[in-house]
DNA sequence: AAAATAAAGGACAATTTTATCCGAATTATA
DNA sequence: TATAATTCGGATAAAATTGTCCTTTATTTT
């Protein structure tokens, strides 16, 4: 469904911001430790994220990232996975049609449409302050 | 959402099944030029679909690919992405955590596991038969 | 029996994705 | 001001996916 780089952002940018909830910023390390993904991958992925205002980096020592409180309210799912994976889930035809459209679909245009939407619904109404604070109160994980 | 071969796989499925209700055999060069795909990818994908009994081929001139019509009922399109692609679908965590469960669930569980499950049911109840006809009727299409 | 046709299968090539490494830039602290 | 901690960015490597080519095998037709 998304890429890896996309599984470790998601990951990374929700344990971001359960650390700014709890007031602290972290570095590269601790965030690849504890989502347990590969240090310099994730690295290169927390830039994307810099890069699109999903979170916030600080450099020089006390620096790393973090994102604002109200910002977790504001960044969805669906900025994550843009950042990232750009708009695939969005556009194209899930047999891979160029032209595949209401006037002239696939087979499975409809089917997959219905399918398509309700992910889209679900990305977009997720928030990465909901997704934290899920982990905050031992709901969720974010390891193994 | 599928891979490229999983989407060359279920389209060329589909022109098979279409071309099998007229009483026609088809050979890997004529369902490639006709669903725009690679020859030879298409071909071992082709050969990935026979092995799983999806289609039946048949060696020699005037042989090819077909599927019987009670297949056409038969084969559901959770069939085809499983020959190609594996469970991957089905399995796993849609953050790429090794161990996500009910139990242990990463941040997005319940809201992947409710998408995942009507993806799984389309694929499970969309059968060859209703998308080849379709086709024949002019509704879909496969190339462009 | 020979020739021609078509799928099967193995080896290899290209591309994309995933992942690593290292030096440069930035900045807090001693 | 020097040092150390940290992100940034470029180059490269490894792995997976996508794609090609060529030989073998089966089978029909001549």
């Amino acid at each position: 469904m998304f890429s890896k780089a996309c599984e470790y952002g998601i990951r990374a940018a929700v344990y971001v911001a359960l650390q700014s909830l709890e007031g602290r910023r972290v570095s590269v390390n601790e965030i690849a430790e504890e989502i347990d993904s590969p240090i310099a991958f994730t690295a290169k992925i927390l830039q994307q994220l810099t890069r699109s205002k999903v979170i916030h980096s600080v450099k020089g020592p006390t620096g790393g990232f973090e994102i604002e409180r109200t910002d977790m309210d504001t960044v969805k799912l669906s900025m994550i996975v843009h950042a990232i994976d750009g708009d695939d889930i969005y556009v194209g035809c899930g047999l891979g049609l160029k032209e595949c459209n209401a006037k002239k679909p696939c087979p499975l245009h409809d089917k997959f449409v219905a399918i398509r939407t309700d992910l889209k619904k679900m990305l977009e109404s997720t928030s990465l302050y909901e997704l934290a604070t899920g982990l905050e109160v031992g709901l969720t994980y974010l390891k193994r």
